[in-house]
DNA sequence: GCACAGCGTTACAGCGCTGTACGCTGCGGC
DNA sequence: GCCGCAGCGTACAGCGCTGTAACGCTGTGC
């Protein structure tokens, strides 16, 4: 048996084709009676709309892209991970576009070519340069994820990042530690995200009362754990080497660890270390890493309900900019204590 | 100015629309020179098929899904990278499906739907229970990655496994370990992966002269660190512990290494550990990790192929298996020294 | 009692493309 | 010189659904 059309549901329930196909969109204009009616001829065939068909007809393409760096990365995993779920609800399929190393899409014909197989995008531009978005966002919603390039041009979901980073800071004051390191800043670009991490150090440190000190403040552009491992050995040879370090992520966090193993330091006795992005890596790392826990699940669900309000929207909207929770996770890099992976200390936002 | 449709490039060229469509999908019966004035008209016009249109009148979707149990596992958001790439180069989406905790998956129904929206099934069961596929594959091609479930009804693409093993354990044996452990047997289910594993761990063995003593073989059912940990315990507290630790995937491998830095134990002097997958991780970790690498890519483009050849192949061809490259990765938990992160030692293989 | 409002429903015309069946042209063979 | 046969190209009918406009019917207000 072929798979019953709409028409076979009408025809069943003895109604138009155009009342069935309100039924099932649950579209107003439709008497109990009749819905119940037709919901019972639908459940009998076992009908599923035809997503081609409804696409065309309707003019979407039923897909979302998400553009990030590379999938495999942990971070952009997890977020991956979530934005599917949140598309889902929506019955919208994700387009997972991978822009590290593809110069193309800095190439306006190219990312032109993407918008028109898509109904939005949401963008997370981590490492990556700047492209050319404004070009061709006439009429697709975009989304950013993280940083906010494009200042204010479309809508933005992502932590408080000066408070987050603040808090991480703080939190090294509060286990003792009072030579604090910064380690991730952007050499080539002042990018928004490194600069916004940066001024919540600088704030938790003047709160303390600590001097800031510039020669404790270590890029790790590409946020690779390599780098990492070189700006640590860097700390190391300092004449005065900190006593505890913020990495601006989990990934870099790894390679200080790693440098900080080789030479024989001790973590957290010597030196306490605070990641970002709470990566399951950092779990099982040795020692495990306190870390800056975003609810990444909760930015997913945002910025795809973003997309849907800006579609359904008449006219264009102004940008919206949302903050979403973070937690602070207490772990052994810190701690020196096992503790509960998902243990939470603060929650300091929302 | 709207989009251009097939049409208005018929028209510009001449020609009909079929032709146009003929040129557009690249089909014969049309001359070089009709070929080429429609071909100009697209690049006027900047052409692009419409896909909801396209799929709908050849009656696909456009659509594959690659079912994972999580995306957030380092192994298998590499090679959805991979698969996505892949599936790119036959202008397909690829949607991915997250098995895990989903018991839905077990019901057909469910599947159904899922199957009426894809063009093609990419399944890797990984840890998750088997679900009942042969009962929706009516039509839909379904490739399996890694564990071959349903003994060959389907088609298959993997490593060897057995091989696989037995060079990791060589290995071990090369840098001079005589008593080694085997560290991820599953507990609850004789899984074909972790038998074949445990096999190829076995022959290394008795071809190397060594005994095989049960009680150096761990389950660590989940492959998740926290199990790898255990494990680890388990066998120090042995009286006679290993001196050499195969792990069946680098996640455990990472767990291993957490308990024996805190029992201080030295890697690799006292236990060289070796694990497998070659995750991102491994290469961060401290002591970075030996490791079997997959070669991910060409599994990812075997099995996107294979999808593809049944879509276009009449009638049902029997299912087909693989076997893909792999190659040994030494690092430091085997080595004691930092090696190039991509140094290959052997590659048995094809 | 009649007009009219408004709800529930219908008919119809596409959305943009592809597969099928067929028609046309020009060439070579008998 | 006619027929047959490739080789090209075309017309047409959908694929399955949704938006629009218009329809008929019931109930309300004066």
């Amino acid at each position: 048996m072929d798979r019953p059309r709409l028409k076979d549901v009408a025809e069943r329930a003895g109604v138009s084709l155009k009342t069935a196909s309100n039924v099932v969109n649950d579209f107003p204009h439709v008497s109990d009676a009749t819905r119940q009616r037709v919901q019972e001829a639908i459940d009998a065939l076992g009908y599923r709309p035809n997503v081609s068909a409804r696409n065309l007809a309707r003019g979407r393409t039923g897909i979302i892209a998400l553009a990030v760096p590379r999938l495999d990365m942990p971070y952009v995993a997890e977020m991956a991970r979530y934005v599917i779920e949140a598309a889902d609800a929506h019955s919208w399929i994700v387009l997972v576009e991978q822009t590290a190393g593809r110069p193309e899409w800095q190439n306006g014909a190219v990312l032109d070519d993407l918008f028109r197989r898509i109904d939005g995008l949401i963008y997370s531009p981590g490492l990556a340069g700047e492209s050319s978005l404004e070009q061709v966002a006439a009429d697709t919603p975009i989304v950013l994820l993280g940083e906010n390039l494009y200042d204010e041009r479309f809508d933005h979901v992502s932590i408080d990042n000066v408070a987050a980073a603040r808090t991480a800071t703080e939190h090294l004051v509060a286990v003792g530690k009072r030579r604090i390191a910064a380690v991730g800043v952007r050499r080539e670009r002042q990018s928004g995200t490194t600069r916004e991490r940066l001024t919540g150090y600088r704030q938790a440190l003047r709160a303390a009362g600590l001097p800031v000190e510039p020669k404790l403040v270590r890029p790790a552009g590409s946020f690779r754990g390599e780098e990492g491992e070189r700006a640590a050995e860097a700390l190391l040879r300092l004449p005065k080497p900190p006593d505890g370090i913020f990495c601006f992520t989990d990934w870099v966090a790894l390679g200080v660890l790693r440098a900080l193993h080789n030479h024989g330091v001790r973590v957290p006795e010597d030196i306490a270390v605070v990641g970002f992005d709470d990566i399951p890596y950092g779990r099982v790392a040795t020692p495990s890493i306190t870390t800056i826990a975003p609810d990444k699940r909760e930015i997913a669900r945002i910025a795809v309900d973003l997309l849907a309000q800006r579609l359904s929207a008449r006219g264009r909207p102004s940008p919206r900019s949302t903050l979403v929770d973070f937690d602070l996770v207490v772990r052994e890099s810190t701690s020196g204590r096992t503790v509960d992976p998902g243990g939470t200390a603060r929650r300091p936002r929302h």
